[in-house]
DNA sequence: TAAAAACCTTACCTGTGGGGTAAGGTCAAG
DNA sequence: CTTGACCTTACCCCACAGGTAAGGTTTTTA
């Protein structure tokens, strides 16, 4: 009858979140406190697992904890907008960019320096005589 | 006659490494400790600064701190072989390129969900929907 | 020449998002 | 009733940086 109680260990699993970072979701605020059985254990129910799994579903996605925050509390407003919603999303798109860039960057530097070694055992090395040039 | 001396926010501007950084890449063993002047600040040359810019150079393509340690040992070994340097760059290049492409992964899901979402003043929204669902 | 500003020192806390370990309580199966 | 698997809290660690505090030194300024 209450087949819907879940302790943390398999809530865990429900969420493909570890134990470990559960409780860190609830120490800082993220989640609300699980209520607790009389052995003091934790105590989650489908509900409580459904807000885990919509968290692990936004990490996957590269939202921050802050941002995952956020996303909760419109999550369950019902009453909000789903503006609200396009633009946290619109603004992680940019946040995502901007990394995509820096490391296309460093990528394409990094990938010319090693065609230009000729990576054999002599000592002279275009990627150190590089990386110890005074000016870029 | 001594002008090839610099203090730690001296060392600081010419590498483009914060002071801060500077003690703690000491206190972590990557650069050797800084000799001390009469008042226990730290004294640094020219040599100690080209190192500071070669882990400058080094950080700004990404790599981390342990491979910047290994291209440290490589690049004061006159009889390293080129290949060694090419090899941890190759290696982080990989590591670029996995980190690119889960980048890119969040980003066209989430473009895909954004483009989905009306974004008006209705509640409903396909991206809290999404990020809602059991299953992916 | 004395005060003030700018710099240095160490030591500690913060964030971000995890991982591990230890010491002890609880539960279920054998 | 013991053993193993689970739970609890309380710490430590990683990378990589920023901030802050309290105190000493050096340089500039009035």
């Amino acid at each position: 009858m209450q087949s819907d109680l879940y302790n943390i260990g398999e809530a865990a699993i429900a969420s493909c979140i570890s134990s470990k970072m559960i409780r860190r979701y609830e120490e800082s605020g993220l989640i609300p406190k699980a209520s607790r059985s009389l052995s003091d254990y934790r105590v989650y129910n489908g509900k409580n697992v459904n807000m885990l799994r919509f968290i692990k579903h936004a990490r996957d996605l590269g939202f921050s904890v802050k941002q995952i925050s956020s996303l909760l509390n419109l999550w369950t407003d019902q009453a909000r907008s789903s503006s609200e919603v396009k633009s946290l999303a619109t603004e992680h798109i940019l946040l995502l960019d901007q990394k995509l860039k820096e490391l296309n960057t460093m990528k394409s530097e990094l990938t010319r320096l090693v065609s230009c070694c000729h990576g054999d055992e002599r000592p002279d090395c275009p990627i150190l005589d590089s990386l110890a040039q005074n000016e870029i």
